[in-house]
DNA sequence: TATGAATGAGAATTCATTCAT
DNA sequence: GATGAATGAATTCTCATTCAT
């Protein structure tokens, strides 16, 4: 009622709706979103399944606020890499810092991974996705058509195809697949465009 | 002593299990294991539940049914590639024919990048799928070799998992994604080591 | 068609009756009448479904069949211990052929036991049971009084309540039960009424 | 913090619960544990399926929660009679004891009674059960002994035979069967032992 | 006589969700 | 804000039985 149990109350709420999030990710992740209960979910979390529904309004819900959260995550840590480095270096920075991203929030693109190929499941959430994912090659194909390579929207095609096919072997595998050295191998590839290695022949 | 002959009992066994894990595969693909239920598949096969199991003593056989079964496929195509080109070429050849392969079996693809992120799902499997990836690498690596690469196991995760990406991103949208022309670009770039580019500057 | 062929069939199907018969006996007695089921028992008797629903008409009638059959032979047995004993010997040989039925067609029993408690699945069949029940206590009956029992239809009750709680017993722990022993002891018991005992006290 | 009074909550619980398990025990008697389906259970209780699996993991784990409750009930009888008696009437409120606890609980009786032909059933019961007859025996047998009987270990496998056989038939037709007259007359036989009897002659 | 593919109703169990407190 | 008892539709699976051959 006073302002002071008002803070308080926000808190809480803040803490349980985390709380709730992180589990479901957690479960989702390790179990898949399908295979994961409710009741999984509030027993992780050491609350009842009414106050679950306090926060959320069903299960799918959980999935939408998982993807939001985690792709306004990813969109800050992009806008920050686009807009630090030096124009030539750009690139790199691209790549180690999706590469860091994976890392990071592995849970969250495990679920993403084993998702996606269910439109269903991500219902009003496909478009968003997509729009991100058309995003993401657009900017690759900026900085690579800025770096000189011929064909840049097929190039940035294939790219997107490496980068994505690298980071779920690494999810497939976290402990042993070598993820830094392959990215240190894609950032050397790209360094320099094959097209300019072909013009300094004589 | 058996009152329908043999011949017919045995066609109409194969029609069934091939009915029912056609079905199984369409509906596993489109909306997921986790979320098809027997009944759907049933309906959509137009057969009892009993019939069902009695081909397949329940969910999970049906999934391992349809991996086995796909699997053999892939192998033997593989094989092929393997055997057939010269060896200069069996590099495209491997990429052009895995192209192909999951061209032709799309859904079973989709089932399979969707479900591979949980283990428990496909139960017993795991083992067999790694020993799978493991020796596409494998062949990737010696390949690569053999044409003159630095690094070959390296070069081959990178190799995997471009060629992993570029299909699942196919199968995610198969009626847009350029496969082929990407599939080529792909063959083109690896059909002369960089190595041996380096090697020819002066 | 011939003769010889349609004696040769009426002995296959003898045959085969009695296959069926002794495995749902033997399955029913192990695991219960209602958790046994007809792909089991047709497994057992390595036959198929259909042939036996062309010898009985449903699993009802299997049990009812067992029953018929025991019954008669038990019949058989209880009729020659009848005639065959001299008069004062007939109760000890009444008890000894139960005990030596009991050990012959255990499986019959174990059946017998565990279904007589559900008059549903008796259904029909439960009206024999009483009738034969009651033929058993009015024989012990009749012996109690011709031995010079008081109470004899009191008497027969508790020796029946008696031998059959040894039988079940017996039939609960074939291996390690003294049925022998105790049926001698019961023999023994029953040789001398206590009214004799008592009268000839000073 | 618990919105519903724990107390409440508790008497809720154990409201369901004993509804559940008085239905379940009323139909697993009536038509047999496997006949029996939890539709049947919940409908009698008037409740949701859901509720039932609420409170029990399945339909072994209700019939394990009967016996429990009720050999708890036995035991407590069983310890009164044994404490509460003068040693000479001991035998005698056994006896009585054990028959009104039959007639007190009758359906409990029944169900043990069809269920004790089928381990499977019983599965982790068993050697509770085993346990437990062995420990009767074992209590006549001290009685028997006590109060001067030759051979009292066989002679209280004879009693109990004769106990359990009285109690069986009388839960088969409790209208009818005259269980007091019969535990009476027991009663009057072994109140005092035959080798007195026999000592006392000249 | 004999087979076994096929059926479909019904069984046990799960789980997202509601609601009284 | 928080609890957990309660719901009921849906799910996986079983099994007595039928029927074409």
């Amino acid at each position: 009622m006073s302002p002071r149990s008002a803070a308080r109350n926000e808190a809480l709420r803040e803490a349980s709706r985390t709380r709730i999030l992180k589990h479901a990710l957690r479960l989702f992740a390790a179990k898949g979103y399908a295979s994961t209960s409710i009741d999984a979910i509030v027993k992780a979390a050491r609350m009842s399944p009414g106050l679950l529904y306090h926060y959320f309004p069903g299960k799918q819900a959980l999935l939408r606020a998982i993807f939001e959260e985690s792709m306004r995550d990813v969109k800050t840590s992009f806008a920050m890499a686009d807009a630090a480095g030096a124009p030539e270096k750009r690139l790199a920075g691209l790549l180690r810092g999706a590469t860091l991203i994976v890392k990071t929030r592995r849970e969250f693109w495990a679920l993403s991974y084993s998702v996606r190929m269910q439109p269903e499941v991500l219902a009003g959430l496909g478009p968003a996705l997509h729009a991100w994912t058309r995003q993401i090659i657009d900017v690759l194909g900026r900085y690579l058509r800025e770096a000189g390579w011929d064909s840049p929207a097929e190039e940035a095609a294939l790219l997107f195809a490496q980068i994505d096919g690298l980071h779920q072997h690494y999810v497939l595998d976290p402990k042993h697949y070598p993820i830094d050295d392959l990215t240190e191998r894609l950032v050397l590839r790209y360094s320099t465009p094959p097209a300019a290695r072909a013009r300094r022949r004589p």
